[in-house]
DNA sequence: AGCACGCCGACT
DNA sequence: GTCGGCGTGCTC
């Protein structure tokens, strides 16, 4: 009897299975998924069990093998729905086994697991997961349609078919998921809930808590890492039985889901930004299927990728056409910019007068503006000179209420110079206005009203977010402004108004996606407009007011939209009519970061096999971090062989000493 | 020849 | 990660 045992060392470098004999008194003890101390060298250290067997290989008989020295766990610690997670990881993401453990069992669980064994102690994990009790939230009537819907859903597991549940913002589609869950609650079954990072908010929270009881765990980020671990065990012991959370809750430890729902499925952060670089929404996909689970993707602004495949049948669809009570979409309308001089102003005359009247009827507006900071660059106009990071090859936002330069990709901030550095000139101009220059101008413009900004920089302190919400939820604050934050999920019935400044700034950003991308942000943002009883009203700024995504959005046409973009992408070959792997190398040196990429991109290109290699090429942001940074792109009808050709380069060329490092991003959602 | 140091690969 | 082998280069 021998074990082949994963070996889990605080690095990621020993990425094969090492073999061990199973001694006697062991024997019959050991399972998979268990973990077990093992000599390695001259040290003792953690491993976990993947695999039993009787036989050895060739290459294993050579080997003088050692024993397992003792198990920590009777039961297995990596029970069979979490090593089938990391089996996940492992063929989707081409990820080490080191990071497969990682991201599939949260941090602080797995300290607690070697805390345990190098104190030689067994402590039985704490109970008291729980929070704070909420008031009930009561049921709403559902419509015909949300009734069907929920129908349709509790059944889709029958035939496989996932459910896109495509429901204009204000539809209901939270009523759906709630009664889905308690469908599926009562067959003694659990489900997860994510939703976008920027949405978990006290609102969601209080929702799901108030209608399903204390069987629901939070998970996300600004949670203690006491709270973290109990919550994890309190669901590995099925004692909660719904995981409401963001991204990383879709590794909920549970081993009977009876539905997961993904809310808003088309948002970005449902892809991890480092390594392993997983989607949610993919990760959701192969566990639905394992566990034989319904999965439901929610949006009034599918991805394109999912309409796509809801059209073609692979996906049911489910449309919520209307807001319950017959309740209309805000009307929408373009300020087109060109024809004004705004005398310098980020407000327009339009925007103001509107703001103007919700102040004076008790109403409350939003304004979008998705930058941070007063300007986003400074400039000389005398010799042309602008301000950029040392690190990084993009210009330092000018942030005037700290005072400071500041950089949006690394730390470094810089103080402005009384004159220009290059050519002492005393004056300076300002580039595209941001949150703090729009919450100024409006603080001039309505002295009296009470507004908040709500960005990165307005909510790093812990509750601040939650407090600047409260204030707007409780009509303390008239006119809340921000970054994308102030577009998603947000529900307070007295909004009438919502504004967005330089709508049509992201259309021009050079990635494949940047329409649909403005196309959601947009009408996400409107919708958040006349949710109560007064109908609302949007106001888009643009410079390039035809812009046929704008008017896609004024006529809350998602389908004109999707027709459009999906005929580029076809034309492209781009997603969701190829599939994309990026590598990504980054050093410090840029000839050798280059040298490697071309000596990379020309094995790819050797063993073209159903995918075609594109680059080496510089990223759009050519330094983050003083890192120099070159890509490659693998288009494929079928993933699997780019994944398998990338996996082989990274197992040749991936050392964690080495001056290259190499990044392997499975279907980016982002290429800069 | 003898030894310090740093790089690199292996670890069952 | 961490150990040890090995090559380089400096000193006695």
């Amino acid at each position: 009897m021998y074990a082949r045992i994963a070996v889990y060392l605080a690095a990621r470098a020993l990425n094969c299975l090492l073999t061990y004999r199973i001694p006697e008194h062991l024997r019959n003890q050991i399972k998979l998924g268990c973990v077990v101390e093992i000599p390695l060298r001259s040290s003792a250290q953690l491993g976990v069990v993947v695999e039993l067997v009787d036989e050895l290989t060739e290459e294993e008989e050579k080997f003088q093998l050692r024993d397992v020295v003792s198990l920590l766990d009777s039961e297995p610690f990596w029970g069979e729905e979490l090593m089938s997670l990391v089996q996940i990881m492992r063929t989707l993401y081409a990820s080490t086994w080191f990071e497969s453990f990682q991201t599939v069992v949260p941090g602080p669980v797995l300290h607690r697991l070697k805390a345990m064994w190098l104190k030689k102690r067994v402590l039985p994990e704490r109970k008291g997961a729980g929070i704070k009790k909420t008031n009930f939230y009561p049921e709403i009537p559902l419509t015909s349609v949300q009734e069907r819907a929920v129908e349709t859903i509790c059944h889709c597991a029958e035939n496989g078919k996932p459910v896109l549940l495509y429901g204009v913002t204000g539809s209901g589609k939270t009523e759906v998921y709630l009664r889905v869950l308690q469908h599926f609650l009562q067959k003694g079954k659990s489900g997860i809930v994510l939703v976008p990072e920027l949405s978990l908010t006290p609102q969601a929270i209080e929702r799901y808590c108030g209608r399903l009881g204390d069987c629901v765990g939070v998970l996300h980020s600004a949670l203690s890492v006491t709270d973290r671990r109990n919550f994890w065990w309190a669901m590995r012991r099925q004692e909660l039985s719904v995981a409401l959370g963001t991204r990383s809750a879709i590794f909920a430890p549970f081993q009977n889901i009876g539905v997961i729902c993904i809310d808003e499925e088309h948002e970005s952060s449902y892809k991890q930004e480092n390594q392993p670089r997983y989607h949610a929404r993919q990760v959701a996909f192969m566990r639905a299927k394992e566990q034989g689970a319904a999965l439901v993707l929610g949006s009034a602004t599918p991805s394109l990728e999912s309409f796509y495949l809801a059209n073609k049948g692979a996906y049911t669809l489910i449309e919520l056409p209307q807001r319950p009570g017959g309740k209309a979409l805000p009307r929408v309308r373009i300020v087109d910019m060109r024809l004004r001089h705004n005398a310098g102003k980020v407000v327009s005359r339009e925007l103001a007068q509107a703001l103007k009247m919700r102040l004076e009827n008790g109403e409350q507006s939003v304004l979008l503006l998705n930058r941070r900071g007063f300007a986003n660059f400074i400039q000389c106009p005398e010799c042309g000179f602008v301000y950029t990071c040392p690190n990084c090859t993009i210009s330092l936002t000018w942030h005037k209420i700290s005072q400071s330069m500041r950089c949006h990709y690394c730390d470094f901030k810089q103080n402005l110079a009384e004159i220009c550095p290059q050519c002492q000139s005393k004056k300076f101009k300002y580039g595209t206005p941001g949150t703090e220059r729009l919450s100024q101008e409006l603080g001039e413009l309505f002295p009296q009203a009470k507004i908040s900004r709500l960005d990165r920089d307005t909510v790093g302190k812990i509750g601040s977010h939650a407090r600047i919400l409260q204030e707007f939820a409780s009509g303390e604050t008239q006119i809340l402004l921000g970054t994308k934050m102030v577009a998603k999920g947000l529900d307070f019935p007295n909004v009438t108004l919502v504004g967005v400044l330089q709508a049509d700034a992201e259309l021009n950003i050079p990635d494949f996606r940047a329409n649909e991308r403005t196309f959601q942000l947009l009408s996400q943002a409107a919708g958040r407009a006349g949710r109560g009883a007064v109908a609302g009203e949007v106001i888009l700024q643009a410079y390039d007011a035809d812009n046929k995504i704008l008017q896609a959005v004024v006529n809350h046409d998602y389908r004109s939209m999707y027709e459009s973009e999906l005929a580029i992408r076809k034309e492209m070959l781009y997603p969701p009519f190829s599939r994309l792997v990026r590598l990504i190398l980054t050093g410090k040196d840029d000839d050798t970061v280059q040298e490697k990429a071309f000596n990379i991109g020309q094995i790819l290109r050797e063993n073209e096999d159903g995918f075609t290699v594109l680059g080496p090429a510089p990223c759009p942001i050519e330094k983050i971090k003083g890192k120099y940074r070159w890509h490659i792109l693998l288009k494929s009808s079928v993933l699997k062989n780019s994944i398998n050709a990338c996996s082989v380069i990274l197992d040749r060329f991936q050392d964690s000493k080495g001056n290259v490092q190499i990044v392997l991003d499975i279907e980016p959602q982002s290429l800069v």
